[in-house]
DNA sequence: GCTTATTGTGTACATACGTACACAAAACGT
DNA sequence: ACGTTTTGTGTACGTATGTACACAATAAGC
């Protein structure tokens, strides 16, 4: 008989949250894709993401009520993975310097792994809907904090303030979130390029961590006042 | 009489190319009012656009052919000026001290005048249309490029190569665009949260600065190794 | 002074959108 | 086993959009 035996048919037979899943996902890779095409999150409607994820248009309101919901949940799946990642990378036993360098690899590897993630994120940071920009806005400082904590209990910059330890990271954090957009714009072969910016940014941090090695809280460089 | 007397009334006998750039300049405006109220350029279009510089629709196509090139303008302006601002800061025969102050000082004036300018090239950086996207990456190159002539004519960090300078003028300009929109999303009355941002944002220049001044091309901190 | 080119208006149409409502299928709770 | 809830479909309506075309007013050029 065609009939399904008696064992359990994980080919079709999913319970109902599973099958929601799937295609709310379906929904959020569609949302993704259409950025990958050149769109902009925040030009998309409702009636196109469910049309990718090949659906009906009036689906799309049993998972999400708008797209500023959908977009929430990207800016929370992009904070969760990449603060778990660079979690990891830190609390290896190795010495800072590796550490360093090892966050610098995941935090590559990362982006061009989710490169329509990380592109929605970039575009949505300052632009499109305010709260969305409140959001990501949030997992940065989310994210800034963690680096900052690491730092201490790593025991480097150690005769920094909270409050300066808390800017350097913020500088930090800026760096990184800038180089990514302009590597991920590249078209896709040029390796030589993508490689010579990947170097500018690892030369950019080398210089902003040896300025905040160096720098004391009084520190008044004649150039600034 | 009520009608004109001969002298010439500049009140509305206009020139034709004056009357155009007068229009013109009010669907510039409009475009950007519009943002002010939240919206997001990308998500402009013509009809509103249009509406609010209480014009037909039509009208719009006699200045600018798409949305796309009415932001390309839009970028143009804020390019030239910002940078003839810049330029003016350096070229006063002061020291190198004061130089960088008064850019600070000249930057932030000008973000604060052109808040609405400064907020849709912010936007407009990595999200939206990639035309705009490019043409805003160009101005930040070029002006990433005066920089670097001009901390070479003044004779700061002599001993960096032309590609560290470029980098770390890269740094400089990275950090003051990221700096720019999170001071103007603040609410209008928030001195006291936006001054602390301008001490930040002066912190992570002096950072950076201090950081490239320490700076030789084959330093490798052993931090990134 | 007359012709021409330019700038803005009015009307029109096809298209896409958000969303509401009624309905079908099928997993779920009991 | 059966009624209920959930998930996806089909249809429909009002609205906004981009753009085309014909037209009006008026400055510019000869």
């Amino acid at each position: 008989m065609t009939k399904p035996t008696a064992t359990v048919e994980p080919k079709d037979k999913l319970t109902r949250t599973e099958r929601k899943d799937l295609t709310r996902n379906s929904l959020l890779q569609g949302a993704l894709a259409l950025m990958g095409e050149g769109r902009s999150f925040t030009s998309l409607g409702i009636r196109e993401i469910a049309r990718e994820a090949a659906m009906v248009p009036n689906a799309f309101y049993r998972h999400f009520r708008n797209t500023d919901e959908l977009g929430l949940e990207l800016v929370e799946e992009m904070g969760i993975t990449l603060r778990r990642l660079l979690r990891e990378a830190r609390q290896t036993d190795a010495t800072n310097a590796d550490i360093v360098r090892r966050s610098v690899q995941v935090y590559r590897r990362y982006v061009v792994d989710n490169r329509l993630l990380f592109l929605f994120v970039s575009s949505e940071r300052s632009g499109g809907s305010r709260i969305l920009r409140m959001a990501i806005r949030n997992e940065v400082a989310h994210f800034t904090n963690e680096m900052a904590q690491d730092f201490r209990r790593l025991g480097a910059y150690n005769d920094l303030s909270t409050a300066s330890l808390q800017m350097v990271c913020g500088l930090i954090v800026t760096t990184m979130l800038a180089a990514a957009p302009e590597i991920l714009d590249l078209p896709p072969d040029q390796t030589m390029l993508e490689a010579e910016m990947a170097e500018n940014f690892v030369k950019q941090l080398q210089i902003v961590l040896l300025g905040a090695s160096l720098w004391r809280e009084n520190t008044r460089p004649s150039a600034l006042g």
